[in-house]
RNA sequence: GGGAGCUUAGCUCAGUUGGUUCAGAGCAUCUGCCUUACAAGCAGAGGGUCGAUGGUUCGAACCCAUCAGUUCCCA
């Protein structure tokens, strides 16, 4: 008996044992000849700090991977973290700028020098608060997306995808952040109802003296740019104007009036201005009719010189100048209020400004179908399998991806302008300069007379490589370690970026190693608090895992976020689930107390009931784990812990230390603690992978362990076969027990006083051999069959087996037959529905015979129950008179 | 406006090709217990016409249709 302390402390065990593992190195892997188990993480920010998605994310991975270690395979887990480029930026402009240095002061490389700066003091701190959750990552190969590997696999996919004709410079119609002054993609844009207004403008049509069309529009500051006003071609209200052409107010120029399908004939007045310059639907208008496009914007939302009038006001000042403007011109009709839906950057949160722009773009073509492919076969899964659907729309209205960023924070497009705007790419200097020597026959040129392009990468176009550029299989093709570890097993990750990350994976995946990227796809929930807004640092609703942790212990935090996170489903997080996850540590090492304190006795021969119950527990082991297996495999992660906990709980600590515990301050047998240790490490071995700690601490405790040894790397539980009938014998026992308990109860017989138990034995229901069992567990001194009835006994019935308690005056004849009476109308109602079935001729030849059969049994069964219960009904109330 | 999903106990969710004892779990609630490992616990109990209506079927929470409510994605 070793002394421990009586409340389990998680502080000190969760570092001590992490240190341990750190030490003997149990998360690095090697490639050797076991088969792999490979999970690349999520990488978060660079900068960022642990937030409660990090939390549930990384437990579901250190969970997996934990498993698979336990299974014998080789696992590893990559670590590493994201330069986030925009993020990131702007969290060093920010910090510039509350020291009074703003961005445009500085030249490229003073900024990144600052950035880098920024980086190297907060980088990694979320690295080291995900050890404190006990995430054994293999920490020798954390990876950032900047680092060299990272980035030189980055620009040689660059040059690669554009040598394959992949990759354009086009103008485009981007999601333009004035703010930030970079192009956004359509996924970095959040869509918000706002309060807004319509004015309604109209323009004189030419040739008439007082004639008008007249638009709505909630961009009146916009009409500077106007090249066209369109109605629907099937509008009888305006079709004799097609063709005509109207003067655009106070800058009057004249464009014309064109018929397209996509004017909405109920909206507004039937009338859309047309600015393809600004907007995204007028733009493909503008290219159907071959209009004029006249940018009247700045990059940082200014009016331009372009606009003519409100040159260098900003877009919204410029709206509420325009007005009176419109109204002194006589061209302003009405205005009315209107709810629409604006686009926010996701970064800055300013509105979006549709823009025209020189972006570089990634065809999204053939390169995609592999992709989309294997997620339609199956050969990459889906948990939960909705977000196929979700999925396959995308990936069936996929839009070339706009990769460059205006931005100085990650990886510099390699392209290379020459002084005639030509351009070469490479994937250095040295290399471009001897492109753009042999274009131009010219070997005078020197590096001076390049210049690259200023922009950067968009961020996912390094993280869509990560699960190759981790293992560096893109700038070394044949390694050892990618053709090892690659494709990864199980990405885990939230749904939020299914198209960001997940899909251009897979894209890059079969594109980079003709392969998928990983098999399965687990998406987690958002976390949201219990009025279901989603946590976040602004509402101030997201407690700091770390203070959780120090509270209730990592492996508490960890089974807490469990208890409510299937997958997919957001999870709706409250401190008192990680109350419920520390409890349970508090059962287990309570249950470990008890068998700590035991005083073995070699002397004495092992008890009968003792037997039983550990057989019996072997037994219910054994379905649990093909329970729990069965729902790793389907990545019902939540439902695997629960069938933990309610073992451990019930049949573990309930039912099976009750039954062997010996009585008060008396020794136990050696075989029994021996056969219940052995039980219990295998327990803790089940609980591993949830609870990290608690079992490693309890499982180094529980017997003598080898310098070295580890319950992470034991082995995973393995199930015997056919189990089940030792099971369903001993639920029977339990409902046994059950019964009797109740009585106790009924009477208010507290649990010390014994009492005794006559039982006439049915066909089924009561089995001779757990008698032991009964006695101890039910408290009885003596047990004994018969086939008489009992006088003045209280009664209640197993199946066909009827048991009886005497209890003399106690108790109420008249109670428990109404008692039995009850049972029979109960019984005798579900003979009827059976009856309804077995007598239907199409029942019986139409449905399966397996069905068939079953409700033979439940007829012969309820027929026996009925006759057993009348049998007695009528002996009682013989006894009665 | 287009698309996808969801609606089962007070809450969060299971419910596996339609067929086991009249739908299950965890939490919460209620009752009784400070029973010698554990009150951060134990023993019990109650609680649902499976969103509505119709249909298919011997049989529907499950399949089909319509409607209502709700969430997300895209424009």
């Amino acid at each position: 008996m070793i002394e421990i302390p009586s409340k389990y402390d998680p502080s000190i065990v969760e570092d001590k044992w992490y240190k341990y593992w750190m030490e003997h190195n149990f998360f690095h892997s090697e490639p050797d000849e076991r088969e792999p188990y490979t999970i690349v993480i999520p990488p978060p920010n660079v900068t960022g700090v642990l937030h409660m998605g990090h939390m549930l994310n990384n437990t579901i991975q250190d969970i997996l991977v934990r498993r698979a270690r336990m299974q014998g395979k080789n696992a590893c887990w990559v670590p590493g973290t994201d330069h986030a480029s925009i993020a990131t930026e702007a969290k060093v402009v920010d910090k510039l700028r509350k020291e009074g240095i703003s961005k445009d002061s500085l030249t490229r490389d003073e900024f990144l020098a600052h950035a880098w700066e920024w980086t190297d003091k907060h980088g990694g701190i979320i690295l080291e608060q995900l050890k404190k959750l006990g995430a054994s990552c293999d920490w020798e190969r954390t990876c950032f997306t900047m680092d060299k590997i990272r980035s030189e696999s980055v620009i040689k996919v660059f040059v690669d995808l554009y040598n394959k004709g992949y990759i354009y410079r086009g103008v485009r119609m981007v999601n333009w952040d004035p703010a930030a002054k970079t192009a956004l993609s359509d996924e970095e844009v959040n869509h918000k109802e706002e309060k807004s207004k319509l004015y309604y403008v109209r323009y004189k049509i030419e040739g008439t003296a007082d004639e008008y069309v007249t638009v709505a529009t909630t961009r009146p500051e916009t009409i500077l740019g106007d090249t066209a006003v369109c109605v629907n071609p099937n509008d009888d209200r305006f079709r004799h104007l097609v063709g005509k052409k109207v003067f655009v107010p106070l800058v009057n120029r004249l464009v014309p009036i064109i018929a397209d399908e996509y004017v909405d004939m109920e909206f507004g007045t039937g009338c859309l201005k047309i600015t393809p310059a600004h907007d995204i639907n007028d733009y493909e208008i503008g290219l159907r009719h071959h209009l004029e496009v006249i940018d009247t914007f700045n990059d940082d939302g200014t009016l331009s010189e372009k606009a003519q009038l409100l040159v260098g006001v900003d877009r919204f000042e410029a709206r509420k100048q325009i007005i009176p403007m419109l109204e002194a011109a006589g061209n302003l009709v009405k205005i009315e209020d209107y709810n629409n839906k604006v686009g926010y950057s996701e970064r800055t949160d300013v509105p979006i400004e549709p823009k025209l722009s020189a972006q570089w773009f990634l065809k999204m073509g053939d390169i995609t179908k592999p992709a989309a492919t294997a997620v339609e076969n199956d050969e990459i899964k889906f948990y939960p399998a909705k977000f196929k659907n979700l999925y396959r729309h995308w990936m069936e209205n996929i839009k070339d991806w706009c990769i460059s960023r205006q931005l100085w924070w990650g990886h510099r497009i390699p392209v290379y302008y020459l002084a005639d705007g030509s351009f070469v790419v490479a994937d250095c200097e040295e290399n471009a300069l001897e492109q753009a020597r042999r274009k131009t026959g010219n070997n005078q040129l020197t590096i001076k007379d390049l210049r690259q392009d200023e922009d950067v990468l968009d961020t996912w176009a390094s993280s869509w490589l990560w699960p190759i550029s981790v293992f560096d299989g893109i700038n070394n093709p044949d390694n050892k370690e990618i053709n090892y570890y690659y494709p990864t097993n199980d990405l885990v990750t939230a749904p939020e970026i299914i198209f960001f990350w997940v899909a251009r994976m897979i894209i890059a995946g079969y594109e980079y190693r003709g392969n998928l990227p990983f098999k399965n796809v687990y998406f987690t929930g958002i976390v949201r608090d219990q009025q279901r807004r989603k946590m976040s640092k602004s509402l101030g609703n997201s407690p700091d895992p770390l203070d959780l942790i120090a509270k209730y212990g990592a492996d508490g935090v960890r089974v807490g976020m469990l208890f409510c996170s299937p997958a997919g489903n957001d999870i709706l997080f409250d401190e008192s689930l990680t109350e419920q996850g520390r409890n349970f540590s508090s059962k287990i090492w309570n249950s470990f107390r008890l068998i700590n304190g035991w005083e073995v006795d070699p002397s004495i021969p092992q008890p009968e009931h003792s037997k039983l119950g550990i057989e019996w527990f072997k037994a219910k082991l054994s379905e649990v784990i093909v329970t729990m297996d069965d729902h790793f495999d389907k990545y019902r992660l939540n439902d695997a812990l629960m069938t933990i906990y309610n073992t451990i709980r019930d049949e573990f600590s309930g039912w099976l230390l009750e039954i062997i515990k010996p009585a008060y301050q008396q020794p136990i047998d050696a075989k029994t603690f021996q056969e219940v240790s052995e039980l219990f490490d295998e327990v803790l071995r089940l609980l591993h992978p949830f609870m990290p700690f608690i079992s490693e601490e309890i499982w180094q405790l529980l017997k003598e362990r080898k310098h070295g040894d580890s319950i992470m790397i034991s082995e995973w539980p393995k199930p015997v076969a056919n189990q089940e009938v030792i099971c369903e014998k001993f639920e029977l026992i339990k409902e046994a027990i059950t019964g009797i308990r109740a009585i106790r109860k009924e009477k208010d017989i507290a649990n010390k006083e014994h009492l005794k138990l006559f039982i006439v034995a049915g066909e089924k229901g009561f089995i001779p051999e757990y008698n032991p069992i009964l006695l101890k567990m039910g408290n009885l001194s003596e047990l004994e069959v018969t086939d008489k009835e009992v006088d003045g006994a209280m009664s209640f019935r197993v199946n066909t087996s009827a048991f009886y308690i005497p209890l003399g005056d106690v108790v109420n004849l008249e109670d428990e037959i109404l008692k039995i009476e009850e049972e029979l109308k109960y019984t005798i109602g579900f003979l009827e529905s059976v009856k309804k079935k077995t007598g239907n001729e199409r029942f019986m030849s139409s449905a399966p015979a397996q069905v068939v059969e079953l409700e033979r049994k439940k007829q012969t069964d309820a027929e026996e129950k009925i006759k057993m219960l009348e049998e007695r009904l009528v002996s009682f109330k013989s006894s009665m008179s």
